[in-house]
DNA sequence: CTCCACTGGGTACGTTGTACGCGGTTGCGG
DNA sequence: CCGCAACCGCGTACAACGTACCCAGTGGAG
């Protein structure tokens, strides 16, 4: 971002993502640390500081490097974020998918995506993680994408993955950023409503806002726990895929 | 982020959001600039190069004025994103809403969102812009959930909002970071293809991943216009919404 | 008029990603 | 077995970032 170089070699240019570049070369020293060593410190960071905090003088420090010698490994931060951003994935248990029971199958999919991002917050902030293609990505394409291959086309199929992806990832990242509010503001909860409380009251005595008024008097879903709040809306897509499956496959 | 100010004034630790605090003091001279132009002057910047060329000095230069002056009217440059962020809600149209069709009340929004974040596509990488509840925000909800609001309960409509708003996003983000890719790496379309070419179809030679072969060979949907792919699975997300209406609200 | 809260803005600091180059190590070609 | 090119880890250096601090000027309140 910071570098200006105009110039790179025709050799570096060639690989168009991290996953065309080999990590290692045929002759020289035994390198001392590796691509999966690196990508698990970073990690290990982003989880605990966030991932502004994984800078690469701090993961070097952390696996006892020099700031420098990452480069010998990954051509640079957002390469490394992408590694990272695969190695999340390998995360999620699809193992066994298909089984047969897309609802189970999805289900499962869904929980184990959702528990994943929770997990390593940061990954919202992450952007271009879908176009990059790395190993554990695409084992995850095979088995989700499987699950609904037997029953529509191919087109359908990224249909409704999209539908049910955007789902997940949308309430995820909204439970993601609030509790970010509160990490960022070092605010507990209470403390921060009470801070909050002349913004928020002012706009409901204002009288302009009805629904906004509807959603801090009445609502009950804020007050339920999250757990049920995402199982709920996930229902409610899987009963959308299901309309878009062949009668005969809908029961199951 | 940079700084280390453990110390804040007790005054700003009052604010805990933009909104709260007050931009134009009483006495004094009067302010050359306002919140609004540096806001409005950042937009243009982002929209142009991205947000990560929007830095202080480079929106400082824009309206002419110093890069310290920004922070008499923002303080700091989280806040200003928070403002930028708002203000986009503002380009949504929703005049009129609702106007007793929901279907097309909802369709109009959809399109209005995702015209709206193509236009500004940095705006996926802003988080935390739900929580905070701008102007234009409120007006936003105000407007969107009456549509629904006198269907169902407050509680189901947040439910039913987050799965459509969970598409938009989601499938806007796609289109934003494939976009993103190429802009990124200098590339034309196509002549990124070539250049992956030899990954993808070592890959697809593989015979590991039949899915992502199938993908590759068969879909037909990457060659559909963009529009067209957000529109056939926005109806299926309405058709969705319409089964958790009352029987008699469906129709229209 | 005086006062001082406010203005715009210059300077400076700490932190970032990373280009460059050094001296040491390794494994292959002869 | 020897030489050397290719690779290693890493120290130094630089440009750009957000922003703390400070200062001289300004204009409304007393």
């Amino acid at each position: 971002m910071y570098a200006t170089g105009e110039e790179e070699t025709v050799a570096d240019a060639e690989y168009v993502n991290i996953w065309m570049r080999p990590e290692r070369p045929a002759r020289g020293p035994k390198p001392v640390y590796s691509r999966a060593q690196i990508t698990e410190a970073a990690i290990r960071i982003a989880d605990a500081e966030g991932l502004e905090a994984a800078t690469m003088r701090r993961i070097a420090a952390e696996i006892g490097a020099g700031a420098m010698s990452l480069y010998r490994y990954v051509p640079s931060r957002d390469n490394l974020v992408e590694l990272m951003a695969d190695r999340l994935m390998g995360e999620i248990d699809v193992t066994g998918l298909p089984s047969g029971d897309w609802r189970a199958d999805l289900t499962r999919y869904a929980d184990g995506l959702r528990a994943m991002w929770l997990r390593h917050p940061w990954i919202a902030t992450v952007q271009r993680s879908l176009p990059s293609f790395g190993p554990n990505q695409l084992l995850l394409i095979e088995r989700l994408m499987g699950v609904l291959d037997v029953f529509v086309s191919i087109d359908e199929n990224l249909g409704l993955m999209a539908m049910l992806n955007g789902y997940i990832e949308g309430t995820v990242r909204e439970e993601i950023s609030s509790a970010e509010e509160f990490r960022r503001s070092g605010l507990s909860e209470p403390e921060w409503m009470a801070r909050s409380y002349p913004y928020i009251d002012g706009l409901v005595k204002s009288g302009k806002y009805p629904i906004f008024t509807k959603i801090v008097m009445e609502a009950r879903q804020p007050h339920l726990s999250r757990d049920d709040q995402f199982r709920y809306g996930l229902q409610r897509v899987l009963d959308c895929i299901a309309a878009a499956l062949p009668a005969t496959a809908r029961d199951n």
